[in-house]
DNA sequence: GTGGTCTAGACCACA
DNA sequence: GTGGTCTAGACCACA
């Protein structure tokens, strides 16, 4: 499963998902055709209501990331590979910013701010199994 | 003025003044026993609604950051500014934590978000202070 | 409905919502893991602005008191029960330690308070439960 | 001094001077046609601002009583003395009462209730010389 | 249905 | 002038 949902950190849950699907797609995770799990299973392997998991794929369809195969379930749109690459890139670059922009408000230095970063990294990067990144990196 | 809102990053208004309040009290920009701006001053500078800064600064209260001075006005408590470096701490550690969890779960390397912090500090650092970078700004 | 509100004794409502609700825990009316009613029925039955509802249940939540189950509702957190009782038992100490200084403040003896406390127990008492008294109620 | 504000117990500062006027009176520490002390020396003893006593002020004025000497301040009018005992009752009574009714309704029995006076009046009668009263018995 | 946030505007006590 | 409380009503996320 590749979603991870956490009910405190601000951003709501069907943003979350969202963000998460495009994630898996710009990972290769998904690739296009690929069907998603479905409504029912996700709410229950997430513990999420399934009206929030169809609110989030109503805004993937909405975006053109997924399609409606009638009767078979979501799948990955043609061509969202490199769209959802491009979006991650978009998505990741805003929170990081937004967050950094709050620590120099702050009054924090450079210097902290890649402290804190390194030391999270360092919490955070063991417990994921490493994978080779196919990020690109800003333009 | 030290306070600067942003009303589409997901965080709520009144928690954005909460953090911003403890933030300039870590920073010695407010002092124990200083008074704040008004309620209705902040609420005309920051074009938020009244009831939104005395939400914020009730929560202050309950916290104990702020002392309401009976007619005067909200004051820095004594010995804020140690628990507000405390807070600040936290507060920050756990929004980046938050930021790289996401990132590592979409696929990005350590290496990668570092690079995208470097970034964004030279982006945002530069617009205050560009001679503390040692890096050429990327505009 | 264990809430009643007097509008005119000087107590915001807000606070008097807290209290009640604080009573009713420490009184087992309400119990751990129970869902408090709804901020739109409580609003209704007291005749009383949802806002101020919201308020006091905040305040609550902030004290650990009650915990909100997203889209379900407000529920009494664990352990709130023993809490309670203290924190009631200190509010109605205060209230009436605040009652009694004023009363020997206007140049009352212990036997004057005493004896209205007593005609007040009479007749307060006797509205709820005539037969635990082992006083003849004036009335 | 006959005053003793306490601004944490939920009664407007000019409502408690209004009542201990009110006490003073019923107690003979203030007779009729003596002048009371003058807003300007209340208002640094008390350290309140001298609005809130002209409030007060004003206000017995408008219930008979206090009256204005021109030009000499505010005395006891002739007949409040009688007055003022029976506004003592009905004052004390209508607070004992309402503190009363919030015990029973937190679930306290008149034994706890009784105790808890019990404990208060050792505790606070000790601090206060004792005067014998002029207190009229509940009708 | 549930609570959470926000706006708009009133009235009050206090300095 | 200051903050504190309350009402009225809107919109949102979630179950």
């Amino acid at each position: 499963m590749f979603f991870s949902i956490d009910t405190n950190n601000g951003v709501a849950i069907y943003e979350q998902i969202v963000r998460q699907v495009k994630f898996a797609i710009a990972d290769k995770t998904l690739r296009p055709g690929q069907l998603l799990p479905s409504v029912r299973i996700l709410s229950q392997q997430l513990a999420i209501n399934p009206n929030t998991i169809n609110r989030a794929f109503q805004q993937l369809q909405s975006e053109g990331v997924l399609e409606s195969l009638r009767g078979r379930g979501l799948a990955v749109c043609e061509g969202a590979t490199l769209r959802c690459v491009g979006a991650r890139q978009e998505l990741l670059s805003e929170r990081i910013g937004s967050v950094i922009a709050e620590a120099l408000h702050a009054g924090l230095t450079r210097e902290d701010i890649q402290a804190m970063v390194v030391k999270k990294l360092d919490t955070l990067d063991g417990q994921v199994e490493t994978i080779s990144s196919s990020f690109v990196p800003p333009t």
